[in-house]
DNA sequence: GATATTGGGTCAGTCATGTTGACATATCTT
DNA sequence: AAGATATGTCAACATGACTGACCCAATATC
């Protein structure tokens, strides 16, 4: 029993400690230092974005927490407000989740009278999306949370920082997807 | 039974459909005009750090999930590679989970023998966290998807939106939290 | 007009990742 | 010596994803 590396065992096996590590090898200051730079470059964007969406949304999540919701809910929600009168399979698009997660969610935002359906008028077949009055003062009062942030953001970075922001984001979305980001502003 | 709202009934009761909602009251071209343009703005902002968001990390995703992985283990592995020699609990304070959520990803990563631990020199109590080889280099595979995805969206967008991406995100962070981020590029 | 496709809904089971709460052990601090 | 800290572990549970298999109604196609 040297090196007990196995989780089948009933009992818990403590997991070696090895020696420390070897210091990473840092090259030295040749060519190779704009490729380091990059690197951080890169990893800094990572990380801000990471941070940056997990501060934006901790508030609004202390929230839905009261009301016995979770994320899934909220983005059903913001899209809905965003866009009301949205199919459900537009819905399904954006969030790219299955059918079946979303009904859950959905249902319970029906069943809470925050959502409510029309049928289509094209196409009968298509349930048109829309918040009631209480579905809209809950999607209000997230928004005032996430607002407050986002604005806060914007004044400390300036108008010239925003742009730049968006730029970058809209970089990291998949061309094909970029029509339908930009398509939510105007409905 | 006009108005099926409750879910505890046994057999499925179809939720009505209502009549369509009227158009949103949108307001005249007053003195709010320049709100209505900030809400905007600020949504933008919401929606493609969404989407920007999602998209990078979405082909990471796919490899992850030929290894067995999930995006747990992938945070873990990303912050060790960055800060190696980490220990535990600063581990803890970035993911700001709890100690058994992680406890499980890291047992996962050790078995795996992506991840090895070794006992801290000032304070022996400590865990330090560092990558093997192997670990080393599914990291690397990860971490070159994002890279690809980020230094395209840098390059489309410039060097000087890059800054401003960078500082609109970190007027997100709390201030509390900044150090935290701050710190991981110098170690 | 018959058939196929599409939009939406539902049941059932599974998995990944988070949570509380309670304890155990080794080490450091006072 | 006593208490605080860093880490690990067991157990039970919640959420929100997933796959797969069906169903109905409405539209499209041949």
């Amino acid at each position: 029993m040297t090196d007990p590396i196995s989780r089948t065992k009933t009992r818990a096996a403590p997991r070696k400690a090895v020696q420390p590590p070897a210091p990473p090898p840092r090259p030295a200051l040749t060519t190779a230092s704009a490729l380091y730079l990059r690197e951080d470059e890169i990893r800094r964007g990572i990380e801000l974005l990471y941070f940056g969406y997990s501060s934006m949304i901790r508030e609004v999540d202390a929230i839905l927490e009261q009301e016995g919701f979770g994320r899934a809910h909220h983005r059903a929600l913001y899209f809905i407000a965003r866009s009301p009168g949205l199919a459900v399979g537009d819905l399904l698009r954006l969030l790219a989740i299955t059918k079946q997660s979303l009904g859950r969610v959905l249902g319970e935002l029906q069943d809470r009278g925050l959502v409510q359906q029309s049928i289509g008028t094209q196409d009968r077949r298509q349930r048109l999306l829309s918040l009631t009055p209480a579905g809209a003062a809950l999607e209000a009062s997230l928004f005032a949370e996430l607002e407050a942030r986002m604005a806060s953001a914007y004044g400390e970075a300036g108008q010239a920082a925003v742009t730049g922001f968006w730029s970058v984001l809209i970089g990291l979305i998949a061309k094909a997807d970029r029509p339908m980001v930009d398509s939510l502003g105007q409905s």
